[in-house]
DNA sequence: TCCGATAAGTTTGATGCCTGAACTTATCCC
DNA sequence: GGGATAAGTTCAGGCATCAAACTTATCGGA
């Protein structure tokens, strides 16, 4: 009850920062001297921080500011990619405290010596002076949520493995550890720091093509968490197999390395020159990349009646050219087009989203349920 | 807090009906004590009845079978179909305890005359001596689920109604109503009575395909409620023109229709009678039909990430044919399929699964939250 | 400058629900 | 018949919420 109400509170000051407890008791329809004694309590936990007075018009008392307080639990997040080990800090408030980068070709290694690499940059992460909520780890591959198990990474060549416990056992951890697909957690950052809203397809394109899905302000996951493989829709039944066996798969169609070589090009900055110069093959190869991808968000999008698409990854560079097409799609093949048009943007996220949002995933772990953390703290 | 505990033991009653109260208590998490007051709370309110004493041997004393009262709030559901209005009086059991069948061309009417007649059929289902717990409507076409006003309804010619203020107005009722996707409804009633599980696609294939997605125990009905369109995924972007604007849906491909027509007859019944036959052009055409299905299919999973997909409608009557290419096309487009194949079964519902769904969505609305119904007959 | 009006935040007592423990009831088995 | 076991009830205690009264802070007009 007063569980639940907490993250009542924090959902309400995460939302909007700076409010007055009267405020917040209205936005949570709660009472003023429940969010009072609600509020003691999580400032005393060191979430909660009170601010400036405010500043308003007209007679009346002025309330105190309250804000997710900067020295609350901190986010640790790690992505582990084809070639680095990238660990960020993230404040309770959201703001990057510190990052690190390790490079290395962790594709050619095995798993466990990866895992003993990360579990050393987590604890290193440890030793900065701040609090710990809890550590997300982004994967480019299918995690089964429940237990963060990563069941295949294509890419890193790795097959079950149990990230989560090798990584609490080696790395001595005792805070809490979430692992999830890179595409699924770069969507998380968008909702928390992006401009897709609290519904869209988050689509990052690196080597595959991944989506995360954002519902009512929740990251979508399926049924045991392998969802959003948008990469590996069908969007041409009768196309080139696929390595997973497939034919046709998106991947295939509009994948980064497609779209480079129906260019004529061999990197995403000669694309980008080449589309900047008005090239006709780079602009030809992005607008049928545009189509595909049409396709295959089409079909999504009346799956799910989504009403927003984010561009991430290296697709967000190439929106001025891909975006407009990709719109003109979908409004010819989404149904419910005509009631509520597909908004098609840009991440402003960068390459970094992935681990930005594990980072953020331990941060959102805590708001939605403080109480775990709150009793650690207050014993 | 009561609320939501009320919830919880109605929830385990219905999982597990005849449980004691004991019983309830350990699968909820509660104190006998607690559980005791609430049932009793529950029976006085005539939504949980005692039944037998347990059977079962060894010591101590028997525990009293509880279940859901079929005494107790009636759902009633009414589809509008397209040459019907079918009306379903269902008691809090999921029993189906009367029913009505008004036939009547609504595709040449206008809606205030159709709902003028919905509305006589609900007050006479309300004469019966059965208290009504809520009434469920269903509809070919796009619902907005919040506010229950209907979009568009192709096969209907209806758009922009006002299905649930109509109906609320002329019928005078004081009881909730639910307004709803034909193909939504009748998965929820795959949920109660079927044999999906907990998470599945189910597809009802009549003049439209309709699909109706399951997550957790839950509809999964998209951001407005348009959510589960798979009739109009693009499963061959080059493919014929659909009415909806776009290109190569799969109602176009694999739509009964369609099927029908390839296989060299005019009706479903024509159709099933050549497939018992083993007749070629019909064998070939539902699996042609299977492919395509497959490609749609295949999409919804790889994205939802869903174990089990349910045929419904007409498919269900064609699963000894359509299941085997269909689950064959499954297992090689579905990236997940290695880690958990795909079943692919028949549902046993019938052509009445969105009345059942209907009258059932008002039962499971008490059941999620019961307190308005108790508040309402203990005053 | 003072005082009434307005609004934020706190204190206090009441209420309601859950819990744990003791108790009653019912049944088996020796 | 009595001990053991288990279901269900009663009761005192605790905790969170709430409404209402109260305190604090600020404005604006007399």
């Amino acid at each position: 009850m007063r569980r639940h109400n907490s993250a009542l509170v924090l959902g309400a000051l995460s939302t909007a920062p700076g409010s007055s407890r009267a405020a917040v008791a209205a936005a949570t329809g709660l009472t003023k001297a429940t969010v009072s004694s609600l509020v003691d309590r999580l400032i005393g936990a060191g979430l909660i921080a009170e601010g400036e007075v405010e500043f308003r018009l007209g007679p009346g008392r002025r309330g105190t500011a309250l804000h997710l307080s900067p020295a609350g639990p901190h986010g640790l997040g790690v992505e582990i990619g084809v070639d680095h080990i990238t660990t960020w800090l993230v404040d309770f408030t959201g703001h990057v405290r510190r990052k690190w980068v390790r490079p290395g070709d962790n594709r050619n290694s095995a798993p466990a010596r990866v895992l003993a690499k990360v579990a050393t940059a987590v604890r290193a992460a440890a030793t900065e002076d701040v609090p710990i909520g809890g550590v997300g780890v982004a994967v480019p591959g299918l995690v089964e949520a429940a237990t963060g198990t990563l069941r295949v990474a294509p890419n890193l060549g790795w097959r079950e493995v149990d990230v989560r416990d090798e990584l609490v056992r080696r790395a001595a951890l005792d805070v809490p550890v979430l692992v999830g697909n890179e595409a699924n957690l770069a969507a998380l950052a968008e909702l928390r720091h992006g401009v897709g809203g609290r519904d869209f397809v988050h689509i990052s394109g690196e080597i595959g093509i991944g989506a995360g899905i954002v519902v009512h302000g929740a990251l979508f996951e399926g049924v045991s968490g392998f969802g959003g493989e948008l990469g590996h829709l069908p969007v041409d039944p009768r196309g080139p197999v696929c390595g997973c066996g497939s034919r046709g798969c998106l991947e295939r169609l509009a994948g980064q390395d497609r779209i480079v070589r129906a260019a004529g090009v061999t990197t995403v900055a000669e694309l980008l020159t080449a589309l900047a110069g008005n090239e006709k093959a780079a602009l030809a190869a992005v607008r049928t990349a545009a189509r595909w991808l049409g396709v295959a968000l089409s079909a999504a999008i009346n799956l799910l009646d989504l009403p927003t698409v984010v561009l991430g990854g290296t697709y967000a560079h190439l929106e001025p050219w891909l975006g407009p097409p990709l719109a003109a799609e979908l409004s010819r093949r989404v149904l419910g087009a005509q009631w509520s048009p597909v908004r098609v943007v840009a991440s402003e996220l960068g390459a970094d989203a992935a681990v930005l949002g594990a980072a953020g995933s331990a941060i959102r772990a805590i708001l939605a349920d403080p109480d775990p953390y709150v009793a650690s703290v207050l014993g």
